[in-house]
RNA sequence: GGGUGCUUAGCUCAGUUGGUUAGAGCACCUCGUUUACACCGAGGGUGUCGGGGGUUCGAGUCCCUCAGCGCCCACCA
């Protein structure tokens, strides 16, 4: 079963491209593991934490295992509250009461009973009290009398408890120890007796009387059919209550008395609290924290058994005299009276305890194996936060317990995956998505870029196809622009060799460079604070944007030229190949592939001294670092954004005048100290926004406003594109006043905002910035104001 | 009842220590047969950042408060 159930589970993972030493896979039923539980149960045991005892527990007659609170789940339902009467022992009656006349009031007088409220009338075969608050006046005098209990003629004290609340329900509460939490702290703060009326199946057991035998819920009807007969009953109402149920088979649990093995928890729990407390180990997000100390802070002994066949049987053997024997190994005798006739305890362990010692039982502890020195204690922990208690806190307490240390230093929680209203996927909805016939349809790589770049630690996600969709997309587009670069370097063919020295970088070379630059220290930054969905997003922005759609463009139209098509093919290479390193741990499968492509184009080009140390694959390549500081090559970057702010209005306005567009048309510059930069670049700004070379003039100044044209300003750039025919002076007056308006409206605000406290309070950096930009806008309204002329 | 999170464009969501004019994908509209990609490219519209108050030169971001939704924990029979 393990195999086949198992070897699934690691199939998907391994499909999911989990790139894990599959060498050391454990399965928590090893031999090696076995050890570790074995090892760690006598341990706890010989110090003393360990014991069996009675213990209320949560019984799951289905399943017929105690399952712990943390397996239970409560929902709200509809349920019958049933009032009836607790009769006071005739005995105990007052001597001198008047008899009874008519009426209800008189009645009660002659034969007084307690009403009291309940969800489940089986139970009346298991009270051993009737409680009232001591302060209650209607009730109080009959506390320390004797109540009957209905059908069976027990009789059992009433009790005085400020635990009754006196405005809910009757006032009065029946006491079932055996079978109510609440009840049984009742019972032992009072000394009652225990009265155990279910079996292991949820039937009434002998001490029901005439109902034994019956079905939890069928007692329930008889008895209360039974009551009615005997005049007992008072009124039945709707009520609605939360039920506990199974969280595994869904069926209502049972509270019931049982023999348990439990584990002393205080100071495992308190160790645990210090290590986070102290910091020792940090919990992502932060807020969890809180939640931990919680749970730990209230926490109860740990009850480990369970009555299952699965799992590690409790290592204890008892022998007819009932001595118990727990040792490393297993005993083919009493350790107390050397009986032969031992047998071992029918239970097994709480899965948990086992998963709780997994970040060193995998390792060979107890043993002082090389495996344990050197990966203990181990890093990070990336888990769910809905295991936090189950699994996370009691590997940190085991890990503080046998070995001393925290298991981890870092506890990384992510969010559960939900449907993409934010429902939780389930079968009835029919809104569950199998993540094999995503990865089949869309690839794996799109449903990892997804699950990364979709969540935030410790916030749940909703998942739709569509952004599956949209992931696959930017695969594909990997892919391509791995095929543009790769095809570039193929045209190399035949070239010789360059050296370094005598290049001559583009701005936009640069440009690119410098933003890959901010990318690697913005993805690091990124990483460093866990932020992984920002890492991934800024380098799909990166990749698809910046290099896409502006360098590759650039970079085909420098390809044209033979004397800077190697450089522009070197810098395509290297952006790629850093890029692809960068996106590897999102997307590992396209980008391997891409990169192996480019490793072996780049082994057979003129430029093969860009990969002489590169390794055979991707997933072992160096990850980039930055060697530039933060702000290098500044200037470059702004610069470039003015050619990119010129060719976005350039098109803006072709969009908006409807030019075609393969029409190439013509247009002056009035550059003013941007000139130089401007008529370096007017093959770039040609190309990218339709404009025919030779047609293009750039000057400082323009003394005459070319006539017919369209005119735009950018910064302190202003731009004239002679439409003919295209231009329509009302219409372009319309539109050159509402980018004044805005212009001078940003003026406003700037002035207003620098005449007040800011630039007296404000860092002056900010203040400098805010003043240029201020200047900046001041002249394009003035540019703009002259053409409105 | 205690705790915690969410509320940002039509939908699903980002927004890292408070600092430009708040972003993305999808959806929608216009245009496009440029040899990496139509799973594409260019352009476009949409926001009282849930309401109110406060701190600050400055708030989607910090504090208080109210409302709605979700989750965790505890459960008055």
């Amino acid at each position: 079963w393990k195999k086949k159930y198992g070897g699934l589970i690691t199939t998907q993972i391994r499909r999911l491209g989990a790139s894990c030493d599959w060498d050391r896979e454990r399965f928590t039923l090893d031999e090696g593991l076995s050890r570790a539980v074995r090892e760690a149960f006598v341990r706890l045991y010989e110090k003393g934490m360990i014991y069996r005892g009675p213990r209320l527990i949560n019984w799951s007659p289905g399943l017929k295992t105690a399952v712990s609170d943390l397996e239970v789940e409560y929902s709200e339902e509809d349920a019958t509250l049933y009032y009836f009467k607790y009769m006071i022992k005739e005995d105990d009656k007052d001597e001198a009461r008047p008899r009874p006349q008519a009426g209800e009031q008189d009645e009660r007088e002659a034969h007084p009973y307690i009403p009291v409220a309940t969800i489940r009338p089986e139970t009346i075969l298991g009270d051993t009290a009737v409680a009232v608050h001591p302060e209650d006046e209607r009730f109080k005098k009959f506390i320390g009398k004797t109540a009957i209990v209905p059908m069976l003629g027990r009789e059992i004290p009433i009790i005085g408890d400020e635990y009754v609340s006196m405005e809910f329900g009757t006032g009065a509460l029946k006491i079932t120890p055996a079978h109510d939490p609440n009840d049984y702290t009742i019972a032992q703060k009072h000394n009652l007796p225990m009265i155990s009326m279910l079996d292991k199946e949820a039937k009434v057991n002998e001490n029901g009387g005439k109902y034994q035998g019956l079905d939890r819920f069928e007692a329930r009807k008889q008895l209360w059919a039974d009551m009615k007969e005997a005049g007992l009953v008072i009124k039945t109402e709707p009520y609605r209550t939360t039920i506990p149920r199974s969280q595994r088979g869904g069926e209502i649990v049972e509270p019931m008395i049982s023999e348990q093995w439990f584990v002393k928890i205080e100071s495992m729990a308190n160790a645990g609290l210090d290590a986070v407390k102290d910091g020792r180990i940090k919990i992502v997000p932060e807020r969890f924290e809180k939640t931990y100390f919680n749970w730990l802070d209230n926490i109860k002994d740990w009850c480990i058994s369970r009555q299952l066949w699965w799992g590690h049987r409790i290592p204890v053997w008892y022998c007819p005299d009932g001595h118990m024997t727990v040792t490393r190994e297993d005993p083919t005798q009493c350790g107390t009276c050397g009986s032969k006739d031992i047998h071992q305890d029918d239970d097994v362990l709480d899965t948990w305890f086992s998963s709780g010692l997994w970040p060193f039982s995998t390792l060979g502890w107890p043993d002082e194996t090389p495996d344990l020195k050197y990966f203990y204690p181990t890093s990070y922990m990336e888990t769910g936060y809905d295991i936090l208690f189950f699994w996370v806190a009691r590997m940190i307490m085991s890990g503080l317990e046998y070995t001393g240390e925290a298991p981890f230093h870092t506890v990384y929680l992510h969010g559960l995956i939900r449907d993409e209203h934010g429902r939780k996927m389930s079968k009835t909805y029919g809104n569950v998505i199998d993540p094999l016939t995503v990865m089949d349809e869309l690839g794996t790589d799109a449903l990892r870029f997804t699950l990364l770049v979709g969540a935030t630690p410790g916030n749940d996600m909703n998942l739709s196809v569509k952004k599956v969709e949209a992931n696959r997309n930017f695969a594909n587009k990997v892919w391509n622009a791995g095929r543009f670069v790769i095809n570039a370097i193929a045209s190399l063919e035949g070239m010789q060799a360059q050296t370094e020295t005598n290049t001559q970088w583009t701005l936009a070379d640069s440009w690119i460079w410098a933003r890959l630059q901010n990318l690697i220290r913005d993805v690091e930054r990124q990483f460093q604070n866990f932020q992984y969905g920002q890492a991934g997003q800024q380098i799909y922005d990166f990749l698809w944007s910046d290099f896409a759609d502006w360098y590759v463009e650039i970079a085909k139209n420098q390809m044209q030229n033979e004397e800077s098509r190697m450089q522009t093919v070197k810098t395509l290479a290297r952006v790629l190949d850093t890029t692809l390193r960068l996106l590897h741990p999102f997307t590992p499968f396209i980008t391997e592939e891409v990169w192996g492509h480019l490793h072996s184009a780049l082994r057979e080009s003129p430029i093969s001294n860009l990969s002489k140390d590169w390794p055979d694959a991707l997933i072992v390549a160096k990850w980039p670092e930055s060697r530039n500081p933060e702000g290098w090559e500044a200037d470059k970057i702004a610069d470039f954004e003015l050619i990119q702010e010129i060719v976005r209005s350039i098109r803006n306005l072709r969009a908006e005048k409807n030019v075609s567009p393969s029409k190439k048309i013509a247009a002056s510059f009035s550059a003013g100290a941007k000139t130089d930069l401007l008529k370096a670049q007017s093959t770039v700004i040609a190309t990218l926004a339709g404009l025919d070379p030779s047609l293009i003039t750039i000057h400082q100044s323009l003394a005459e406003k070319p006539a017919d044209s369209a005119a735009l300003v950018v910064g302190s750039v202003e731009i004239y594109l002679p439409l003919a025919g295209m231009v329509d002076l009302a219409s372009e007056k319309t539109r050159l006043e509402k980018e004044l308006k805005e212009a001078e409206s940003h003026i406003q605000r700037l002035e207003n905002l620098l005449n007040g406290d800011f630039a007296q309070k404000a860092p002056p950096a900010l203040v400098q910035k805010e003043k240029d930009k201020l200047a900046g806008y001041k002249d394009t309204a003035e540019k703009i104001k002259a053409q409105l002329k």
